[in-house]
DNA sequence: CCATTGGCATACCGAAAACGTATGGGTTGG
DNA sequence: CCAACCCATACGTTTTCGGTATGCCAATGG
């Protein structure tokens, strides 16, 4: 069963004519004459009634007409889906993120990626800390918003923007007196921990921050996001030093600081597949270093 | 768009493989490998991720997937709805009747019909003796069921059974009270006209039994049904010549007597285009045989 | 580190299918 | 009775498809 036959017995039928469809076919009469006498042997039926004014469905005929122009419609509209969603204009796009960055990042730009693209299916998933990569590799995100980004040799990281980090303490804390805070002030002091990027607890910003100022600060707790470390911080188990984007989210009661003689910063980042050539990606690169920027 | 193709790209797409979809098909790799190249080309972009360890599809390519299928569902479907109408398995039976049988034939042929086709729909309607050629020629009806029978170069005609023709009058009739009548007492009397069938007066049954008797009817009224004919005959305005199984749907007040001397009688015929070739008129006749046999 | 294996892609050839041109046959209408 | 119209058939050419042989690449294992 071919669908060039279909093709043919339907511009047939419409046309009531061999001699008409072939020429709405731009093709010579005989060959599409033969054509949909194959077409009857393979159906082991005659499909029309051949009159001296031309053709004729016949009942057989009529029952295959329906489901043929169907099946015709449907192939060519499962290539043009196809396209679409390889150029970006439909599809799927399933965006991790991780959830520091949600109350600053996310309520601007999901408007802005479903007027981008509003043919896709958006989809939002919140990643922890120690499986966004695993989440990444295996598929069941596309793209995520990082921070900080991911490091691994299958994943593309587009740095769009950093933040400064703080210092987070209880309201209480004689600390908070401060506008800003010296950094010989950590000394010995409580943290609440974050997880490192790459499973190395070296990797961390705020690890090298305290690193390069020489201070010491034992670790309370390791939780795995930064609204842990912060309901901890206001429970008096410790410092924090977060993001500054934090800070929207942040419970009552809880203040941020700037470091003094620290500019570090942690990266914000779009990560993804190498090999997921998606358009979408670019599309949501584009929107998120637009949110991003404005921060 | 080529069905094949189309197949392939489904089989393949099962498989995640290219090899094992081959082996499936009953063909060599290479080709398949082809075709599925070829069919990106058309597409426009790649249907499939190529790993070390066989073939996945991309977002692309499982868009492409669920039409593909469901077109080549459609396919086989409509060349197995076209081969079921052909075999008389399903499709659509209109038959047309008429009014003087509908009574005697119809509540035991519909559901012998229903019983014997179970896959078709069936379509009733009441022919006038005026159009009934022509719902034949038009194809509105399929099948008719005549009494008398058609007469025409395109129409087949079966003959499956006769019925006596009967004189019928009111009741208060002086001539009811004979057993049977003598066709001399219709001398003169006013006759109740049915369409003759072939638009010729002479080819009427009734005209033909009177003329051998050398008996004169006036014409009262010429009515299109038998119980048109009998309604005017229960009031009084003549006698009229039926077919005895006009009984069955007589009113009350009107008998029904036997002509002496004449044995003439009405075909009962299944008549349809000689160009039908529905197998659903053989199934048809045989009903209709079985059922008026019985009369 | 090299050999082997498994999987897809490419090249080439023979076979099958489709298309075009030429032509025949049947019916309609003047 | 001839011309016009329409579908069917025949035949040669061209396109496309499938099979075999082979290459390339990555992963695996000694």
């Amino acid at each position: 069963m071919d669908l060039r036959r279909l093709r043919y017995f339907v511009a047939v039928a419409e046309a009531r004519s061999v001699g008409k469809a072939a020429e709405r076919l731009r093709m010579a009469q005989p060959p599409l004459s033969v054509q949909i006498r194959k077409l009857e042997a393979e159906i082991g039926a005659p499909l029309f009634r051949r009159g001296t004014r031309g053709m004729d469905l016949t009942e057989a005929g009529q029952a295959l007409l329906a489901r043929a122009s169907e099946a015709l419609a449907l192939a060519a509209d499962g290539a043009e889906a196809a396209r679409a969603v390889a150029s970006g204009r439909r599809g799927r796009l399933s965006v991790g993120y991780m959830f520091v960055l949600a109350n600053a990042v996310l309520p601007r730009l999901i408007p802005e990626l479903r007027r981008s693209v509003p043919g896709v299916d958006l989809d939002f998933a919140e990643l922890s800390a120690s499986t966004r990569e695993a989440r990444l590799l295996d598929r069941s995100v596309t793209v995520a918003l990082c921070m900080p980004a991911i490091h691994h040799p299958e994943i593309q990281v587009a740095r769009i923007g950093a933040q400064p980090l703080m210092l987070v303490m209880p309201i209480r804390s004689p600390l908070a007196r401060l506008n800003t805070v010296p950094m010989a002030r950590l000394q010995g002091r409580p943290l609440i921990a974050l997880p490192p990027p790459d499973q190395d607890p070296a990797s961390s910003a705020v690890a090298a921050l305290l690193r390069r100022h020489q201070i010491v600060m034992p670790i309370a707790s390791r939780v795995e996001t930064v609204h842990s470390a912060m309901s901890l911080v206001l429970a008096g188990e410790g410092l924090a030093i977060v993001p500054a984007c934090a800070k929207l989210g942040a419970p009552r009661g809880i203040v941020f600081r700037p470091l003094r003689d620290a500019a570090d910063s942690i990266d914000i980042a779009v990560c993804w597949r190498r090999d997921s050539q998606s358009p979408l990606i670019r599309t949501f690169l584009k929107c998120a270093e637009k949110i991003v920027a404005r921060l």
